[in-house]
DNA sequence: ATTATTCCATGAATTTAATTCAATTAGGGG
DNA sequence: CCCCTAATTGAATTAAATTCATGGAATAAT
């Protein structure tokens, strides 16, 4: 009843002190107005202006009409100029998906700059699916998903972002911390520390332990890295990750990172989003900061 | 561009979980929600929902609608309702002109109960007019004037609402107080106080003193009612009020009221209003209860 | 599998509303 | 008193909203 131009014509003959020119501004004629109004009116059953002479002095319901206006239309405007940003992908919220416990550390890396980058775009992370992070991403809980095991699916892009090197870490002083490499079996009288998910998700097991037919003495599993490496440099354990991860925490505490194997167990991360968003500038920007962040890491 | 019923169809079809839905929600069809939609999306440049298989799930944009809609349409159904108890007649602003600086007390008595009454009306009290009380009244800084003098403009009403009888007040031990009616001559010793307005704008000036060529010793002006009593209890003058005032309080200070001549000078007091709003409902009711609230008070 | 059913999209037809045009009234200034 | 400007009004026109009829696609039922 009461519409959007209703309060624009309202607005713009108090700014301008007229229906002529207020209708000037507005690009319309001057009858259009005062049909408009007229009709509104009717349809009130109440004046907007009382025709004095040639001039329009607002009733009380115009003086409210005058200020529902003025807090009403620049939410519609600011509404539009919002919008337009998300849909030129100026802003928007970028829910991060992690499958890759380890990979938090990378990703700080990757959020800051980013963030300054894109003051628009709200970032949050999830770290826990009902139903894996593929479900997430279909499931729209998540926008972008971290993830070592690019599950293809229909309507998914995934995109490599970073290699590395999954290492045994042992306190600097175990005895394994001194050969180049080291063998399924040296694990076996180890107390061996993981991140709390099951073995098929872990590559020491299905990569490493599982393939020889061997395990460690005992598995525990913690939440977080850190206290995960404290544990290993107590000496209460050992723990498989990323190399670079290990390097950056052996400035502070006494761990060494061994390769797991001759050849090592060489591993790569993936991006993955939703083909959709593929077009999304904020997501792409996200994707080449997250390659070029990398690259001066390792 | 964004208009109020695309937002009434976001809300909708977020309420009822389907176009379909929504548009039998609306009175419309399915059909009339999909082109208003789509093309609302063109002119966006971003889709408003995803079409996954047959449901609609809400892009960003369309959060953002939705969370608009959720808070600008209360604001327009609110704003209809209330414009539509002012063109009733139940709400609006009460503006009311005082040209009778004692009136004020006998206004107080009328304000409580009408404000009880008519709580959708502000009421606020104006002393202080550029142009006169009438002309107060045209410029619309106004709505019911409350004056002695009745001037009748085209476009005015007046109408009576009491009368009352203007008296001397001297202090109880006064020599005056005992005389059943004062003359102009007895003031020729005592110290006159009034409020601060043209003599011409006094009775005792121009209905009592004036025609008979004489004058008070002196004269002070002050601005309100109760410091002016107290003066006059005091002995430092004698003042003209309307009587009920000054019986009114004759219970708390020594004062005593005096006729002023023989017949005393009786008035009446009006009250104006536009013609243009002699229908408006909390006006009409604020007339008679002026009449009424007046009638036991003296 | 196959068939209904449900829901949304689309294009053309239609109805409704908005806008303009042209004529009229009326106030204010010279 | 006349002219200029501003608003109203009704009819004509233009634009927009809505419906109708149809088709496609996904889900549910048989």
């Amino acid at each position: 009843m009461i519409e959007r131009n209703h309060l624009e014509i309202v607005r713009e003959v108090d700014r301008c002190g007229s229906l002529t020119a207020a209708a000037d501004a507005l690009c319309l004629t001057q009858s259009a107005l005062s049909h408009a109004m007229k009709k509104l009116e009717q349809q009130l059953g109440t004046a907007v202006w009382v025709r004095e002479g040639r001039k329009l002095r607002p009733t009380q319901s115009g003086l409210y009409l005058l200020s529902l206006a003025n807090r009403l239309l620049p939410q519609f405007e600011h509404a539009e100029e919002l919008v337009g940003q998300i849909a030129r992908g100026q802003r928007g919220s970028l829910r991060i998906g992690m499958e890759c416990h380890p990979c938090y550390q990378w990703l700080l890396k990757v959020v800051g700059p980013y963030l300054e980058q894109w003051p628009g775009v709200d970032v949050d992370v999830k770290q826990r699916f009902q139903f894996g992070g593929i479900g997430a991403l279909f499931g729209y809980d998540i926008d972008v998903l971290v993830t070592p095991d690019p599950l293809h699916r229909k309507g998914l892009i995934y995109e490599p972002v970073f290699d590395y090197e999954q290492v045994l870490v042992v306190p600097s002083s175990h005895h394994l911390a001194s050969k180049p490499w080291i063998d399924p079996a040296d694990l076996e009288n180890e107390t061996l520390i993981t991140y709390p998910v099951d073995a098929e998700r872990l590559d020491i097991y299905t990569r490493f332990l599982v393939p020889a037919h061997s395990s460690p003495a005992r598995h525990k599993s913690i939440e977080t890295t850190d206290i995960m490496l404290q544990m290993v440099a107590a000496g209460r354990g050992v723990s498989a990750l990323p190399r670079w991860l290990v390097e950056e925490y052996a400035h502070q505490m006494p761990i060494t990172p061994v390769r797991l194997g001759q050849k090592g167990i060489n591993k790569q991360i993936f991006l993955g989003l939703r083909e959709r968003d593929a077009g999304v500038e904020y997501l792409q920007s996200f994707m080449a900061m997250a390659r070029t962040t990398t690259w001066g890491l390792f």
